[in-house]
RNA sequence: GCCCAUAUAGCUCAGUCGGUAGAGCACUCCCUUGGUAAGGGAGAGGUCACCGGUUCGAAUCCGGUUAUGGGCUCCA
């Protein structure tokens, strides 16, 4: 006699066991209709999951998150089953949920090509149509692991072996195919009415490289048509931010094939750059840290001591001279080390905050290289502090705060935070580990931000924060990081004379506000789509001249503007204004000024922003007073570029 | 590094069965001297990424290399 409980509090009473479509049916045909699953006492379930005693019942559909992913979870079981029924050799392994939509991993004797696709996914709308119902089984561990070895199913064998003895297994059949699956899973295959492959992938099994490469097929998977159109619309609309697209058309920088990996920085990308520095130095005077320079290569001796040649040297460009042997730097930790230990310190010079534009180098593997966001060559805005252990949370604590305030002015608001721990590869004891990670951890929650692990990340030499911004594709880059460092001072013999007249070791700590210019460069490219905020535009205004009769007025009003500091160009071309304007809107320019004979004679200028509003007439101090206020707003209250979109 | 795909004019892209390459924009010149997102005309521009093979003949077919794109692994 079960007695349900809604999520409103109120309660049916049921003569016989129930189950959760059934409840449903009780509250109205609509919902019955739009049921997906169930949350039974907090447990998500199958819609046909029956209850025998009381219980607490939340119908799930299509406007719940969790119905969401449930769609999503059964359209890669969907993926699986047509892959099967068109390659029947084909093993499957395992197909979860992601952001916005899912994946299904294969093996099978050849790779799948785009026409493979677009007939799985044919077969998919084909199963989908058949309406089959999605039943849940529930066998024994060693009954389920005989039943995909005799299909010839290894991989699924070999993930169910991996499942304590005792635990109970839930298998889910679709017509001819069964999968093994926690689920839940919507109630059958014509539930599943919006999905699309989108691309295929290799992937290793178990996400290990030294294990073989699967085949992974991505999909994306929403509850209607509308939704997957709309998504669709706004990944095409993503592309059009990328970065290395905007970077060629406002000629901010190249690549080319002779320096893969390694920026060519053109004038307009290099300003943007430059600004960024200038900026940083700012915010580096106002919080004591000395800016230092240290040398680009460095004999290997160096980065024996530092423990690099062990742990990163497959990452490390090497050159030779006089047989001697050298790296290019790849961090810039071992050389701030050799000016701290410069001079006796004393336990009153700490904490020392030595920062640098390091440039660094790093051999970064072929495949990993993307646009500005992994390159082989950045400059990171890198420092390193010197401190007592007394003063690491006061220290982290610091960097937090300057962080936030950089990231504000750019106009950040969505950092994901995540606390990397210890690495299978690194130096240091567990102890020493043990106690950078509480810091760090300690610190984050003081300052009650929100974050996760991101457990065996941890850079070699100790743990780490990751400040972790997005890109126009929702692709997640870590930007600024803050790192614990208990070993490397003591490996390149750095001591500091503490109170009581005796020698000690002083804790490092690595850290990084933008991360590598290049990578933040391309993350700013793309959150506002080229648009640059008038502080960091690489032209602020330009002069637009209507006829040949105003090109000396035109240029006197853009030397004046130069004069006061800012970055203004003319374009006295002969041609129609309509076309100055469009060329210049569709470089991004934040203002355009228009000079005719009428402008000429009253003494004004005519002013247009790049995104089409007419300010109409204003006199050129006004205009300056206008900028000056922009450019101090920095990038706060921006639009993410989107009134930016034709 | 691994898997898949791609590489044609400065850019974006066509190019069918293997028969010596085409558009739009940009560029140069000429006309036009204009009023708020493309005025008109003409011209120039390519060892079809690179190396090799098949063929009477290769942008096209095959092999290799490099780079790029999407993932995996890795990472700022």
């Amino acid at each position: 006699m079960p007695v349900i409980t809604l999520p409103d509090g109120s309660q049916r009473a049921f003569a016989k066991p129930v189950s959760v479509l059934e409840v449903a049916r009780e509250i109205g045909p609509g919902l019955a209709k739009a049921t997906l699953a169930g949350e039974v006492n907090g447990k998500l379930v199958d819609a046909n999951c029956v209850m025998i005693e009381n219980a607490t019942v939340r119908i799930i559909t299509d406007k719940d998150s969790e119905g969401l992913e449930i769609i999503r979870h059964s359209c890669a079981h969907l993926l699986a089953q047509a892959v099967k029924i068109l390659f029947p050799s084909a093993q499957v392994t395992i197909g979860p949920v992601v952001e916005n939509g899912f994946y299904y991993d294969f093996a099978y004797e050849r790779p799948f090509t785009p026409d493979d696709l677009t007939a799985i996914e044919a077969k998919m709308f084909e199963l989908a149509a058949l309406d089959q119902p999605i039943e849940r089984l529930v066998r024994g561990r060693n009954e389920a692991v005989a039943f995909f070895r005799q299909l010839g199913e290894r991989y699924k064998a070999e993930i169910i072996a991996d499942i304590p003895a005792d635990a109970e297994i839930s298998l889910y059949k679709q017509g001819d195919f069964i999968d093994l699956c926690r689920g839940p899973h919507v109630p059958s295959t014509g539930r599943l009415l919006a999905f699309k492959l989108t691309k295929l992938a290799g992937a290793y099994w178990r996400g290990d490289p030294a294990n073989e490469m699967l085949q992974r097929i991505y999909g994306t998977a929403w509850a209607d048509k509308k939704s997957l159109k709309t998504y669709l619309q706004r990944q095409e609309e993503a592309e059009k931010r990328d970065h290395r697209k905007l970077g060629r058309r406002l000629e901010l920088f190249h690549f080319q094939e002779e320096a893969p990996g390694m920026p060519f920085w053109h004038a307009h990308g290099w300003t943007i750059y430059r600004l960024l520095m200038d900026y940083i130095r700012e915010k580096l005077r106002d919080r004591a840290y000395l800016e230092v320079h240290t040398p680009q290569v460095i004999d290997r001796i160096l980065w024996e001591k530092s423990g690099h040649m062990e742990k990163f040297s497959h990452d490390m460009f090497m050159t030779s001279s006089e047989n001697r042997e050298y790296a290019i730097k790849p961090m810039n930790c071992p050389a701030h080390v050799q000016i701290y230990n410069q001079g006796l310190k004393s336990y009153r010079d700490l904490p020392l905050r030595l920062a640098e534009f390091g440039c660094c180098h790093r051999n970064e593997q072929s495949g990993a290289l993307h646009g500005l966001m992994r390159v082989r060559t950045m400059t990171q805005d890198d420092a390193h502090i010197f401190c007592t252990e007394d003063q690491i949370q006061a220290e982290v604590s610091h960097f937090i705060d300057l962080l936030y305030e950089v990231y504000a002015d750019f106009g950040f608001n969505e950092v994901q935070i995540r606390l990397a721990t210890r690495p299978p590869q690194r130096v240091g004891s567990d102890e020493v580990w043990d106690k950078a990670e509480t810091a760090l951890a300690t610190a984050l929650n003081e300052k009650h931000l929100s974050w996760t692990f991101n457990r065996g990340e941890g850079a070699f030499y100790g743990p780490k924060i990751e400040f972790s911004l997005k890109d126009s594709l929702e692709r997640i880059w870590q930007c600024g990081t803050i790192q614990v460092d208990f070993s490397m001072p003591g490996r390149l013999g750095a001591t500091y004379i503490n109170e009581r007249s005796e020698k000690a070791v002083p804790v490092m700590l690595h850290r990084a506000v933008l991360g590598s210019l290049e990578r933040f460069i391309g993350i700013l490219i793309e959150e506002y789509a080229g648009a640059f905020p008038a502080w960091l535009a690489p032209v602020q205004a330009v002069v637009l001249s209507i006829t040949e009769k105003q090109a000396t007025s035109a240029e006197i009003i853009a030397k004046t503007l130069k004069n006061q500091g800012f970055r203004v160009e003319s374009d006295l071309r002969n041609e129609t204004i309509s076309l100055k304007i469009r060329d210049h809107a569709m470089q991004r320019v934040p203002y355009q000024i228009i000079i005719g004979a009428r402008e000429v004679e009253n003494n004004v200028l005519a002013v247009r922003t790049r995104a089409g509003d007419d300010l109409g007439n204003m006199t050129l101090d006004t205009f300056s007073d206008r900028l000056k206020s922009d450019i101090a707003c920095r990038g706060r209250n921006v639009f993410g570029g989107k009134e930016y979109s034709r």
